[in-house]
DNA sequence: CTCGTTTAACTTGCATTCATTTTAAACCCT
DNA sequence: AGGGTTTAAAATGAATGCAAGTTAAACGAG
């Protein structure tokens, strides 16, 4: 019989504190100071030094000076974290082509029904929900651990992002078709076919995510120099 | 101006261990004791600690129950970090491709004559040497920031692997001209070329690799088996 | 009111100390 | 000698204490 040994602090705060970072209760940009922390969590700061070192190992907060803050991506940023994203998934999907069975197949086409139903009822957040599960369910085929841990690594990353600048880019519904042409691929056991059309899915995806950035910057800009000319 | 806050601790003690498993002082497998590496560098605990966790969400050491120990990477390991590897080296050319001038083309070109010389010469240090020049160039010249910190990741625990088992596995001189397709694909000014090579050259590497760690376990297991029967 | 100085609070980094658990060695009894 | 118990050493986890540096507020002089 195996027993098992409580989590330690460290281990807890960091998890704790991640959670928080990626559900913006601690916002991008906040600083983070270990013995406040401490004292909100009623723990000593030893263990929450040890979170903040994971944490910025993580990339998700940054160390500049001693000063701690949560990491506020820019989009340069979130555009190197798109082009990894294509190498890394075209690389997922190539290998999930040789190892997905028929009925995992079945099951993501399924859920592409639901997701063409979700997009027709504009339910954003099941869209969302449904998208990610694509992507994630393939990375999870291709058997290969360390890619499942960089990808959710970029994920929480990018969905930081997301969450921060804007609630939403809203994307049209042309990437369904892009998620049938990859399922197909995979159903006729073409990997390197695969891998290519996942490459210009996420590329798509980073154009369309860019476009989307820009435009709101403009409208945030004009609304600032309406601001500026009535004060 | 700007006056330089000095190297916390910490941070020098993550560079220091971090180095030393990489240069096999210390070994892979071995335990690392946080009281002990405190007292061999006459420090406290604490910052060693830190370090840990810095190293422990690299993956260069792992904590099982408390017992941390020196990463020890499993066949299955490496080969997922060279598929990993073929996503990111692809994604890096390709991008590489629309940045590299003719300058920085031309020393790869001049690089690669040197490499010839060395395969030539039998000078393997050399030939290991000009070979990681060859991809870590390509990959700077992304202009990736993240595929950048995501490679020098991979690359220490590939690194540590090779060291670990065998000395270095012997690769034939077929990747030179692999090497100068790719170069050629970058001089026309082909991302999707120059990746597809990529992509060949790492998987040519990788099944190089796993076919030389099998041979290699093989005599082992028969260096083990004569030693049974002479005992 | 503004600029500069003083000073108090805060923050970081590191060391020391303590409690618990784990490991290993010594010991004893049969 | 073998097996089990006792006990001492070591290791982890966490709290506290302290020094040095930074920030920011209070204060006062011009």
């Amino acid at each position: 019989m195996q027993v098992k040994r409580e989590i330690p602090l460290y281990e807890q705060i960091y998890i704790k504190l991640r959670d928080s970072i990626l559900h913006e209760e601690i916002k991008p940009g906040e600083r983070l100071v270990d013995s406040r922390i401490a004292g909100q969590l009623k723990v000593s700061r030893g263990p929450v030094r040890e979170a903040f070192r994971k944490l910025e190992q993580e990339g998700l907060i940054t160390n500049s000076e001693g000063i701690i803050e949560v990491y506020v991506p820019s989009l340069q940023d979130v555009l190197e974290l798109y082009q990894v994203r294509v190498g890394l998934e075209a690389v997922s999907v190539y290998w999930a082509t040789h190892y997905m069975t028929k009925e995992q197949l079945d099951e993501l086409y399924k859920s592409l029904l639901e997701t063409e139903k979700a997009v027709k009822l504009k339910n954003l957040p099941e869209v969302i929900k449904l998208n990610t599960y694509f992507h994630e369910s393939i990375v999870s085929y291709s058997k290969n651990k360390r890619l499942q841990l960089l990808m959710s690594n970029i994920r929480s990353l990018v969905f930081l992002y997301r969450n921060t600048i804007f609630n939403q880019y809203n994307r049209d519904h042309y990437f369904l078709s892009e998620h049938r042409g990859i399922l197909d691929a995979i159903k006729e056991r073409e990997p390197s076919l695969a891998a290519k059309r996942m490459e210009l899915h996420i590329y798509n995806d980073m154009n369309h995510f860019k476009e989307y950035f820009l435009m709101h910057k403009e409208k945030e800009a004009e609304l600032q120099n309406i601001k500026k000319h009535t004060e």
